[in-house]
DNA sequence: ACTATTTTTGACTCTTCATTCAAATAATAC
DNA sequence: GTATTATTTGAATGAAGAGTCAAAAATAGT
């Protein structure tokens, strides 16, 4: 049930009768997750899609269904694109400490490389689509995959793996608050402070362990 | 400019010629900005409004302004009343270390009390009133005064200062990022064990002062 | 060329939105 | 009591919202 993030179906491999599209489904959708990102589910209109998709509304209905369930597939893309790269910088090689620094390193720098349009997940828990348990579903389940990863990363630092879910956790919460603090216009000179305090806080040794 | 949050006009002491309103204006201010800050700016309609404060959309606009007017007066309302409080949880008395609990232990049962509405602030930087600077102004100015007071409160702890402003800003952005956290649904013993994570690794010295 | 199938186009419905208007109501000031 | 001032009521406005319908257009198979 919430094993599988963003399936999408495969074109058809055999040739169709009918008129065909003059656009492609993937871009297309691509476009469309950039949209609502940049403006919100709720501020995000059909016509604002199809000005931005460069196609009729009809055949956005045709293809992707109404606005909720093109959202919802947009989504899942971003789950699988977006989301799932950040998650797969903490997979490369190194220690746990570079992996988690290339990964916050990264977040800093698209958080403050575009127009501060936060993260998609983000964005998403505070706009009305949160009430959609679908939607809702879909940010749990890659938050717990960011947290799976990140605590994954913790293995050599924090043998105890109650104390490693605890501090992965905090990871995943330094995170989100990234976004917000971006998007609420802070330098990015602060929100790497932000990152560089909470690394030497967690790979400097301690003189006593709690 | 930025000094001054939230200062509403007094009503006058002398009597007013013409019919009196029938509502307290203080109160329905109150009941608008919970509207807000539970539907978020953009699905919040003057309908919705009209239902929540009992009063009708004339009187509204009579003496909020238009519906921008009436969010930034409810926004500078919730700067006073409660991100005020929040700060002045801080300002009591006792250590460094016992102020950041017992703020961060407030905002956790908040979080988790409600409906989760997360925070005014975070709900507000995710939504279409951000692009307003009189809007984006008063999320600065809350996110500044928190950062003074907690960065305060670490005086003893971190004498340098350059060190103690980083940290106060990752407590600031631990904040942010629980709100978030919270309207995805995360139990509140995930949010508990961020909290202590946190404090711990602040308060508990180090091998090596970096 | 003809038919079946699909996409596209543009107009259309119906609802909801923020805001405004004018008339009705209720108080004070004289 | 009458004039004045302010609030309230309810309707009206015009724009924008999501979603639908039917006809036109473009392809594949026969």
């Amino acid at each position: 049930m919430v094993g599988q993030i963003g399936y999408i179906a495969p074109e058809p491999t055999t040739a169709m009768a009918g008129r065909p599209k003059h656009f492609d489904e993937q871009k297309t959708l691509e476009q469309a997750m950039e949209l609502f990102w940049a403006k919100g589910y709720d501020c995000t209109g059909i016509s604002d899609l199809e000005k931005a998709l460069g196609i009729g509304r009809q055949s956005i209905y045709n293809t992707f269904g109404d606005k909720r369930t093109l959202f919802i597939k947009a989504f899942q893309h971003y789950a699988h694109t977006r989301s799932g790269t950040m998650v797969g910088m903490l997979q490369q090689e190194g220690t746990g400490e570079e992996k988690i620094d290339r990964f916050f390193t990264m977040l800093i720098n698209i958080q403050c490389s575009d127009q501060r349009t936060g993260c998609l997940l983000a964005n998403s828990v505070s706009s009305s689509i949160q009430k959609d348990t679908e939607a809702a579903s879909i940010v749990d389940v890659c938050l717990k995959r960011l947290h799976k990863e990140l605590s994954h990363c913790l293995e050599q630092q924090t043998p105890d793996v109650s104390e490693r879910k605890k501090t992965a956790w905090l990871l995943v919460n330094t995170a989100q608050g990234l976004c917000i603090l971006s998007k609420s216009g802070q330098p990015k000179s602060t929100l790497t402070g932000i990152k560089n305090k909470t690394l030497s806080l967690i790979f400097t040794p301690q003189l006593t362990t709690q």
